[in-house]
DNA sequence: GCCGAAACCGAAAGCCTTTAGGTTTACGGG
DNA sequence: CCCGTAAACCTAAAGGCTTTCGGTTTCGGC
């Protein structure tokens, strides 16, 4: 007991196993964290602003794949489109944490900066501050939703016997597999088509 | 002690208990709705399913709030819109409990029947099987997102002097108070042309 | 070589979910 | 009217979680 020799436990590490809990479980806790690593719980919270610190630092990790030269394309709904797909493809990779990242307020630095840069890009666009703000949201809220969707279809309805859904399981039956990419798809062509009417109306 | 005179618990008090401890704090516990009704703990499992069970109550109550006779309108994008409205006015009404209920598969009959009848409205007006689900799931993302930014600005963004991000935070300013609304009017709108135009290309 | 800071352990408080067994009351059939 | 079964509650407990605190050993700079 006493410091050890070499580190048992750092930042990297407990962000990348709190990673792996959730790649497999959908969630994590600190004591599982602490198993992993050969260590006992308390000493997690050495290196760590908490449980909410673990998110934060999953949140980093997770959008640390955006990549931000999407941002400097022109023009600037390509840009947009590039940095959408860019968003979406990054938190595809962990599907079962975006249930985790959703529901807490976004402090990580990296990902305010990337709104920053957004931000600029529609103003530079020529988009009035009103409206801004809005059509993030609306983009944000195409990107996390149809990422979620990526947890298996199972996760979002579960269609019993008691409550015949005919039609319903029907059309879940003609989409198949790609199903969430076409509702991003979906999503994202009229996301665009009525920023760019927005801007420049009946273009 | 023994079974009492008269009932502390049945469900319905047991769902409109958790919904109030979700208005206030965002969450609730089986312990916090024994102590409320003045039971202990174990009575509660007696009436609900565990906590799972209760989160399902929740999710019929809030949304026993949707209109259904807004599926019989026509024509079809009218009856969507309006049933995209009532749908996020049912939400809006309990923001806190967004986070709670978009995280667990619908299990809920009400809820299912609904959806039900949105993929009849949508496949009797003319779109391909395949369509219909990217198209309800973009919807559904659009309102339960819009929903979920209703929960104050302070919940979604956390600014902070460190990071400084002065057109985000202008942008941010700009739109005020209706944010939330003017996210999911631009949303829609987008959807509803782009559903139209799939229907009906160029008309 | 010394001393403060860093990294870990052990232990504990206080919350949570869920299950199990015991006790009293209500209700329906004989 | 009586009695047995089922319902509704309580007490108790297991096992998990988050977080804090004090103690112990090691590292690194001076």
């Amino acid at each position: 007991m006493g410091r050890p020799r070499t580190p048992l436990l750092d930042r990297e590490r407990i962000t990348t196993t709190a990673l792996q809990l959730v790649d497999e479980q959908g969630d994590f806790s600190v004591p599982q964290i602490a198993k992993r690593l050969g260590a006992q719980t308390g000493s997690v919270y050495h290196h760590v602003d908490g449980r909410e610190g673990i998110v934060e630092l999953l949140r980093e990790r997770v959008a640390s794949a955006i990549d931000p030269r999407t941002l400097d394309g022109t023009p600037w709904d390509s840009a947009l489109e590039a940095w959408a797909r860019s968003y979406r493809a990054a938190f595809a990779a962990h599907p079962k944490a975006i249930p985790l990242l959703m529901t807490s307020p976004v402090r990580a630095p990296r990902v305010l900066e990337q709104y920053e840069r957004a931000v600029a890009l529609l103003l530079d666009a020529g988009f009035a501050a009103a409206e801004v703000m809005p059509l993030l949201i609306a983009l944000e809220n195409l990107v996390l939703g149809s990422a979620l969707d990526l947890t298996a279809p199972e996760t979002m309805w579960e269609l019993t016997e008691e409550t015949p859904t005919p039609r319903l399981a029907e059309a879940l039956a003609a989409v198949g597999e790609g199903r969430a990419d076409r509702a991003f798809e979906v999503g994202l062509a009229g996301f665009l088509a009525h920023a760019r009417n927005l801007l420049t109306p009946g273009a």
